[in-house]
RNA sequence: GCCCGGAUGGUGUAGCGGUAACAUAGGGGACUGUGGAUCCCCUGUCUCGGGUUCGAAUCCCGAUCCGGGCCCCA
């Protein structure tokens, strides 16, 4: 038996039901705050994902030769392909520009909860502003998306890299090392590289900007962001502490967790960034996040959210000698826009019925001779158990 | 890349060295004018490969996949 490759998932009609729904309802608010929908290619050139990342990058991603020789990569992500999107076409546009996107993204990892080797991604990037009103409202847009759709216990943290790394300058220790132990939060080994470390422990415990005795001119603009969030009415905590893997992030940066998911419990980042240069564009602000969809939908089930159910079809048996008749049925029920299934099994009456019952169906159409006979057909309703002779015509104002 | 724990009909499980069991589901029939019942029939050989053994689903090794945890995380 070939079974699906490692990392990837099959999706039942029941799971793809919560998830066209969830993704439906990502994309109302994306519109709702005025972004628009692109799409890019699942494969790109290997290239644009080791320019900013170096080639350290290549061993997560799905990396391979095309015929001709090309290196090519399935998209691990998709800020860089939108960006190259932006500067292969967009860079004359009116600015602001507001794209969002939503599409499977591929990463060669060791498999675990919440983490899969294809998985989905939705985002958007906002080009053109580095307002801070502009990212307020993108990060406003982010939490309202997570609350929108029913989350209820989610965290929103906001950093920033430029104070951080000069703070970090300040106190002379601003390296890749440092960055990343920050990331990992592994301060028993913070501890023993840096030498300030009491300033530095006070540095990234600090609560309210007030508190930042240093003066950059990157504290003004976070606090002017923090503003216009609280006139957002979002809820947000101060973390300093927030370093990022990637380098092209820049000044503002935030994460939305879902505590209950445990170790992957990331389901939002993103921040400003600066790419575009690197894709040969000219300089540009860019800011955006990316929501895990996935893990969104998880913590959405951890939290024991009622997905709505999606209607069943209106169900057509037939007695023996009726099946043209019932397809006549179907089709005229399925013109009206009604969802129709019919029996395709030929099965006896109460075959079908057993059916109906078993697949949760309520409103079964039961085409009988007889009753053909006086242009009417029989309707049972599966929950009551009671059934009534109904003129065709009058089907088509049946309720599911 | 590392560490645990798993893998038995479609699904959920039992069996843990003597030649596969139970539940449930699916199809058909008893039953061509009516559902959730009953009865009968059909559908499954233990993830794969190698080893130990007279004999392996069972023990050992390896691979694959799944779950959990690290590392990493765009």
């Amino acid at each position: 038996m070939i079974s699906k490759p490692r990392g990837t998932r099959d999706f039942t009609p029941q799971e793809m039901q919560k998830r066209r729904w969830l993704e439906t309802k990502m994309r109302e608010i994306f519109e709702k705050y005025g972004y628009e929908e692109i799409s890019t290619p699942t494969i790109e050139h290997l290239e644009l994902f080791t320019l900013k990342s170096g080639e350290g990058i290549i061993e997560e991603t799905y990396a391979f030769e095309d015929k001709a020789g090309r290196k090519l990569a399935l998209r691990p992500e998709l800020t860089a392909p939108v960006m190259r999107f932006y500067v292969e076409k967009f860079q004359m546009e009116p600015k602001p520009l507001k794209f969002y996107y939503f599409g499977n993204c591929f990463r060669y990892d060791r498999p675990q909860k919440g983490r899969y080797r294809e998985f989905w991604q939705f985002g958007c990037e906002l080009i053109g502003s580095n307002k801070p009103e502009a990212i307020a409202e993108l990060i406003t847009m982010a939490y309202d998306i997570l609350k929108e759709i029913g989350l209820k216990n989610i965290v929103l943290r906001i950093g920033n890299l430029d104070i951080l790394r000069k703070f970090l300058d300040s106190i002379g220790a601003n390296d890749a090392e440092i960055m990343r132990l920050i990331d990992k939060k592994d301060f028993d080994e913070l501890k023993k590289k840096i030498r300030n470390f009491e300033e530095f422990e006070k540095f990234i415990n600090i609560k309210d900007l007030d508190e930042l005795k240093q003066d950059y001119k990157e504290i003004d603009k976070m606090k002017e962001v923090i503003e216009f969030l609280e006139e957002f009415s979002v809820p947000y905590n101060i973390d300093l502490s927030i370093a990022r893997g990637l380098e092209y992030y820049i000044g503002i940066v935030f994460e939305i967790d879902a505590p209950k998911l445990g170790a992957e419990k990331q389901i939002c980042g993103g921040g400003e960034y600066s790419l575009v240069p690197l894709l040969g564009g000219k300089s540009t602000p860019t800011a955006g996040f990316a929501i895990g969809f996935d893990r969104t939908l998880l913590a959405l089930e951890m939290e024991g959210f009622k997905f709505v159910e999606v209607e069943k079809p209106i169900y057509i048996a037939y007695m023996h000698g009726m099946l043209k008749e019932a397809i006549k049925i179907a089709k005229m029920l399925r013109k009206e826009g009604m969802k129709v299934e019919m029996d395709l099994m030929r099965r006896s009456i109460s075959k079908s019925l057993d059916y109906a019952n078993r697949k949760g169906i309520k409103k079964v159409v039961i085409v009988a001779p007889e009753e053909w006979e006086k242009g009417k057909v029989l309707i049972k309703d599966m929950v009551s158990g009671k059934q009534e002779e109904i003129d065709i015509e009058s089907l088509k104002n049946q309720k599911m």
